[in-house]
Order: C-alpha cells, then structure tokens, then sequence
DNA sequence: CAGTGGTCTAGACCACACC
DNA sequence: GTGTGGTCTAGACCACTGT
C-alpha cells in the first residue's frame, strides 16, 4: 500500500461518496470548516482535496456560499458540443431542436469498441439544430441500448446532454473529441437546406462518466460557412469552442481582434 | 488604489522583474525559502504567487530542482503549432522544414490591424513541413517588419518559434487561432504534392508576447487525410492538438481507444 | 549529503452572499 | 449579522534531485 497523501486521501473519499450518492448532484457538501472537523485536519487541508475534485469537474466550489457536487447547468465549461448550447444561450440567440429520426437496435461493430461492449445494441437520435430558422448543426446521437427509454422520452428539450443527465443520475466528467474537414453529400447538404458544394467539420465525440463508462457518442456536422473552430491558449490554460455565425461570414482580422469573441475563452 | 491580496502582488512584482530581464529566460529563480525572507512572508503565501505564474506559462517549478523562467523547449504544452514540433518530436517522428519562399514588404490592411500597427510592414516566410518525404503541412509564417533579420537568418531549423524566441528574447505566453474546413485550391495542391480534391483545416493564428504584442501571425493548410485533429476535456482541464498521420488513415473507433493517443493529453 | 519544492498544522482574519 | 469560502502565518516535516 502506498503512502497516501492526506490531501489525495480525503479527495478519494469524497469523491467515493459522491459516487454512492451520499452527495447527489447539486447538492451541496459541509462547510470547509465542518469538513475540517470531520477528517480531522485543518481547512487548508480540505481545501487542497476539494481544489482536486473541482479541477476534475466534480464540485463546483461558490465564494460565499458553498460547495456543491456539480450538475449540468452549474457549471458552464463542459463537455464541447453540449456547450453549444450554454454558449447561445449566453449570447441570446435561440438554439432550436428538430428531431429527424429514431433508431433503434442498431449493432455496429465500431460503435460496439466504443463503448467497449461487444454484445450490446444501441439507439440513436438524429436531430437538426436551427438557429432562427437556419439549420447550422446536423447531429446524430448515440446511447447504449440500455438507455433506450430516456432517448424515447426526450421531446426535442434544448439540451440532450442535460436531459440525460437529469434522468439517469449519471455525471459527466470527461469528454474526448476527433475533428476533420469533409465535404458535405448530397444528403447532408439536403438535411442541412444547404445547396452546392460545401466543407464542414465532421466532429465525433464521447462523453465519458465518472465511473469511466462511455455513456454517449456523438457524430456532428458543423457546415464551414456557419461555423469555425476558435481556440485560446494562454499559458497552462486551454480553451477552444465552435463559433456559430448564422450570416455565414466571419473575418478573421475582424474576429482575432473582436474582444467579446475571447474574453470569456478564460 | 484598490487593495492587493498579498500573493497577487508579490506575482505582479516577479512578472515585472521577469519582463525587465532581471530573471532570463530559462534561469533559476531564488528557492521558496529565500522569497519568503526577501518578501517578508510564508512560504505558503509564496508559493500561491508562483502557482499563478506557472499557470500562465511564465515559470517552469520542478519538485526538488527549482523554479525557473520559462522558456521554449522547457514547458510542453506550449501554443499549439509549435507543438507540432514537440509533438513529433516525442513520436520519434522527424518533421523537416522546407522552405519555400521569403517575402518582404508586405503592406497589407487586414495583416496590420491583426498588429494593432497601421504604418507597419511585414515580412514572410513561407514552409512546407514534411514528415517522411510526405508533404503535410503548407505554412505561412508573418512578422513585423523589425524582426526582417530574424526570419532572414532561420534557416530551416526545427522550430521557427523557438529559433525566434531564442533570438529575439521575446517570452510568448499567449495564442489564438480560428479554424475553419476549406477545399484545396490549385496551386496548394501543387505545393503539397496532392492530386484530386483534398478538404484541409485553414488554421489562422496569431501568438501573443508577455507584453501583450503580436510577435507572429501564421496561416497553415493541414490536408485532411494526414492531419485530423483530437481533444480531450477532462473537468477543467481543456486541450486539444492535430494529429498527424502520414499513411492517411485513421479509424475513429480505433483511436478513440488509443490509449497513447489520449493519455498525454492530460 | 545538501538543497530544492510539496504537504500540513491550528488557528486568525478578510471577502463575499444572503437574509 | 451569520455563514460561506479565501487568504495568511511561522513554522515543522516529507519527498524529490543531484552531487
């Protein structure tokens, strides 16, 4: 057994618990202070365990008011394409969902080495996503057939990713993402009321929870002239998220200098 | 004047030392110890000013060795296209430079207000970037006019980056890049030695010094079927890198279970 | 070994949010 | 005001690196 730091230890614990739903999502844990009491330890110690939990997206810690095990809608750095969402939002414009198709009993191999089960079948949502009636994102969503029932539920809410969440119970904490530039077929440019020949980011993402199970993979088309990629590095610190932009034109002299398009890139 | 939590304080005032040259590039700072007696406070206060500068790129702290200036080729996880370099670097991949072209005089209205200088020239260096014999990455590299020598003598080397930090002393902390899918035009099909219609990633960046100056700004063609590009989230913690792949195949499901691939992502 | 950074204490006091 | 998180002390001791 290795020594254990106490900071780590107490981290482990917690994050344990959380786990178990002792702490169910939004809700909020002890004071710093009680928590102190309760390992026995000073409160930079605790402090140290909860900085852990916060930097892998399991708490969400407010000045002033409290900590609390981290829900969709808390926080609102997460998972990419589910911010989307967050981001319009942010910016007033009005994401709308337009359910195209429901499949189920699909049993693909690759996505099987996805999820790493090679028995199951899986259901999937297609949806477009219109941004004052100009369609910008064709996305198709996939979940273990286990999940089937909560994909059937879902009536075109603003976001799957928190509808998900909310009625699974199931956090998610990490998110991997492939990108490469494609030309759009015929049947993406006809989904995406789009004519003519035109380039797209092809972006397939899987969103991982807390107990490391792949609980949703994600393929999207996000069309060139209505979205580009912007990233901001500044030091340790690392940033990048899809910018909408529903005229279809975007400068990029005019954007690199445009000060609300990075501030909140942190 | 408003009040300053001490830690922020003692930061700004090593961030000025560090800008006036007092501490150079890759040199050793006083040990924790030593600052807290300079500084008349704990080490703990101490070390909150060294972790705020750590996160934004400016110190290097290594566990029993020391603390140390920043500089490229210490630190990894620097901006991104200068990780190309690492990057393949650590793959064992060996990425040779050509260049192509170097321009000078370079007048333009859209490259001057990325400057923030309205009087400005600038000069150019155009490479193309191969791995293997395999042409995958079309570069244009731009700099303000005052650094016409610099980009004169580079001749070839590894890192541009690096070679003009080195020369010039200039600490780059800060980058920002919008990407976008686009088609291959003629003549960089020929330049890239491709055939055919070929989707690529237009990547426009430009880097930013401590001062808060434009020191680069670069555009770059990363053709589709050798470079894709991957990123991880994982709580807070944020990154993303192009992926290069000279064979030009890479299976989704395949590499999405790649633990190589993910794991120093961090 | 000596010198470096990393953890930890047991409090005090400050800043912020909410009633 | 009360309760929350955030900063700060003045040390002690642990862990890592290089000689």
């Amino acid at each position: 057994m290795a020594k254990q730091l106490r900071y780590l230890e107490i981290a482990q614990t917690l994050k344990s618990k959380i786990k178990q739903g002792v702490f169910p999502q939004g809700q909020s844990l002890p004071s710093q202070k009680e928590l102190s009491n309760i390992f026995n330890t000073s409160v930079m110690t605790i402090r140290g365990a909860l900085a852990v939990l916060e930097e892998e997206g399991i708490l969400t810690i407010v000045h002033g008011v409290g900590t609390f095990v981290a829900a969709p809608g808390i926080h609102t750095d997460s998972i990419s394409l589910q911010g989307f969402q967050n981001e319009m939002d942010q910016q007033k414009m009005c994401i709308v969902n337009r359910i195209l198709d429901v499949e189920h009993d699909i049993e693909s191999t690759n996505i099987r080495r996805l999820f790493k089960d090679d028995n199951a079948a899986f259901s999937c949502l297609t949806r477009l996503r219109t941004i004052e009636e100009v369609p910008v994102i064709l996305q198709r969503s996939y979940v273990h057939q286990k999940f089937r029932d909560v994909l059937v539920e879902y009536a075109a809410e603003k976001s799957l990713y928190q509808f998900f969440s909310r009625k699974t119970g199931i956090m998610v904490t990490q998110g991997r993402e492939i990108m490469m530039p494609v030309v759009l077929k015929d049947d993406e440019l006809k989904q995406l009321s789009l004519s003519g020949p035109c380039t797209a980011f092809l972006s397939k993402r899987i969103s991982i929870s807390l107990d490391d199970e792949v609980v949703l993979y994600d393929e999207a088309y996000l069309p060139g002239p209505y979205v580009i990629m912007a990233s901001r590095k500044h030091g340790k610190n690392n940033m990048f998220k899809y910018i909408i932009n529903k005229s279809g034109t975007l400068d990029s002299s005019e954007s690199f200098n445009d000060p609300e398009l990075w501030e909140d890139l942190i």
